[in-house]
DNA sequence: CGCAAGATTGAGGTCGTTCAAATAAAGTGG
DNA sequence: CCACTTTATTTGAACGACCTCAATCTTGCG
C-alpha cells in the first residue's frame, strides 16, 4: 500500500490569499443595495469574497474573469470554476460562502443583496428566474467538470479546457486565457509542468499555437481538439 | 510526452445499461402527474431515465438509492452522485436530461411534472423552494467532490467518501452501503482494483472494519477517518 | 537594463493503473 | 439444502502517467 503522502497540486500558503488589496475600488457602497444592484471593481487577485464569510451578497461578473476555489487545510487548491462576464456567482443555501472567490485581474462585478434566508423570494425583475437558471448552468458545468477530473487523461483535460475556453471567449482562432497556467493545473488536477508539457504535445500535434505572449493560445485545429478531448 | 492511452475506469459497454428491466413497476402511470406526484418503482439497476431523454419530469427518491453518471464515448463513466431518500434528482435547465439515472437496488421514487419551458414558476406549494435547496444543495455536493477528484489520493477519497456515506445513512457504526465497488470507483475517480486495496489498508489501520458481507462497512474510528480524509 | 514572477524543460520517483489470477459471495435449479 | 454457475471482490506483479524536484528560459515591469 501507498504511504499517506499527499499529491500533486500548488500549495497555497494558507494566509496568501489576501495579499492584493488595490487602492482602486476597496469598499463597495453596498449599504441597502437597491433592487439593481451596486458595482464593485476588483483589481489583479483581489478578494471578492472568501470561504466562510457571510453570504450577504451574490455577484455578477460584467468585465474581467473571477475564479472561485476551495483549499485542503496543507493548500491544495481545486479550482472549481472561472467566472467570466454574465456569470452569476455566490449563490448560497446557507448563510456563509463554501468557497473563496478572486478577481484574475482587473474585473468588474454587479453586487446583489442576497434576499430570503434560505433562498429567493418571488417578485423580482425576473433576477429570481436568472438566478435559478445560473444555478443551473453552474451545477451542469460542475457535473462535466467531474467527469473531466474523474476520468480524463492529462492530454483529454487540456484540450478540453481549451475547447470550452474557446467557446466562452470566442474570438474567432485565437483565445486569450485570462488565468495563469498554476491557475489551470489547478482547475485541470494536474500541476503546472503538466499542463505546460501538454500544451507543448498539443502544439507539437499542431492542433494549438502558442505565441511568445503565452496567455495566448491559438486553436488551429478545433476538430482535432475536440477528437482530443474525450 | 505520455501516449494518449486513455485511462482508468471501469469501462461500460455502451449499450449494457438497459440490461435489467424487471416486470415490477415496468412503466410508470405517469400521464398528466398531479400536483403531488405519483410514485414509480424501481428495480435493481433499472434505469429511471437516460443522458438525452427528453426532462419531462424530475424525481424524489422515497426508499432506496439512485445513481446519476455520466459516459465518455469510450465507456469510462463519471457516477456525479449518489441520490439517497429525501433527494431531487433530475432537474434541468434544458430540455434533455444531461445525464443517466439508474436505481442501485430497488428503490421508489416520485415523480415530478416539470412546469415552465425554462425553470418552476412560482405558486407551489413550497415545491419550488425546495427545488431551488435541492438544486443548491447538488451544486455545494459538486463543489467538494470537484476537490476530491482533482486534489486527493486514493487514501483520502476513500476515508471522505466512507464518512459522507456515514453521515448520509446513520446507523451508528456500521454503515450499509448500497453500491458496489465499481460504484464507488467510478464515483471516486479510481479503479476497483484500488478502492479495495484502499479499504483493505484502511482496516489494516483500525479506522474501519470489514464484515464478510463487503456492502457493510463498520467505523471503528470516525475521527481517524476524518483526519484521513483531508 | 536588470529583476522578479511565470513558464518551460529535464531527470527520476511514485501512486494508481493494468493485466491476471485467486477467492468469496450470491444466485439457480434440482 | 446442496453442487454448480455467475458475479463481485480481493490480491499480486509490473507498468506507466503524472508528479516532484531542480534548473533554465521567458516575459513583463520598474
Amino acid at each position: 500500500m501507498q504511504t499517506a503522502l499527499p499529491p500533486n497540486g500548488s500549495r497555497i500558503p494558507l494566509s496568501a490569499a489576501l495579499v492584493a488589496r488595490p487602492a482602486l475600488g476597496r469598499r463597495a457602497e453596498n449599504a441597502a443595495a437597491p433592487r439593481l444592484g451596486t458595482t464593485r471593481r476588483l483589481g489583479k487577485n483581489e478578494e471578492l469574497f472568501a470561504e466562510g464569510d457571510r453570504a450577504s451578497f451574490f455577484y455578477r461578473v460584467i468585465s474581467g474573469a473571477v475564479r472561485t476555489y476551495k483549499l485542503l487545510e496543507d493548500g491544495r487548491r481545486q479550482i472549481d470554476a472561472f467566472h467570466l462576464p454574465g456569470d452569476i456567482l455566490g449563490v448560497e443555501s446557507r448563510e456563509e460562502h463554501r468557497f473563496t472567490a478572486e478577481a484574475l485581474g482587473e474585473a468588474t462585478v454587479v453586487v446583489y443583496r442576497r434576499r430570503a434566508p434560505g433562498v429567493l423570494a418571488a417578485g423580482d425583475d425576473g433576477l429570481t428566474e436568472q438566478v435559478m437558471a445560473a444555478v443551473l448552468r453552474s451545477l451542469e458545468r460542475a457535473q462535466d467538470h467531474m467527469l473531466l477530473l474523474g476520468r480524463k487523461s492529462a492530454l483529454e483535460k487540456v484540450a478540453s479546457f481549451l475547447l470550452d475556453m474557446g467557446e466562452r471567449v470566442s474570438d474567432g482562432e485565437s483565445v486569450e486565457l485570462p488565468m495563469s497556467r498554476t491557475d489551470i493545473a489547478d482547475h485541470l488536477g494536474l500541476t503546472i509542468e503538466t499542463v505546460s508539457r501538454t500544451l507543448g504535445e498539443l502544439v507539437k500535434r499542431g492542433v494549438i499555437a502558442l505565441p511568445t505572449h503565452r496567455r495566448t493560445v491559438v486553436l488551429r485545429d478545433r476538430a482535432g481538439l475536440r477528437h482530443l478531448g474525450a
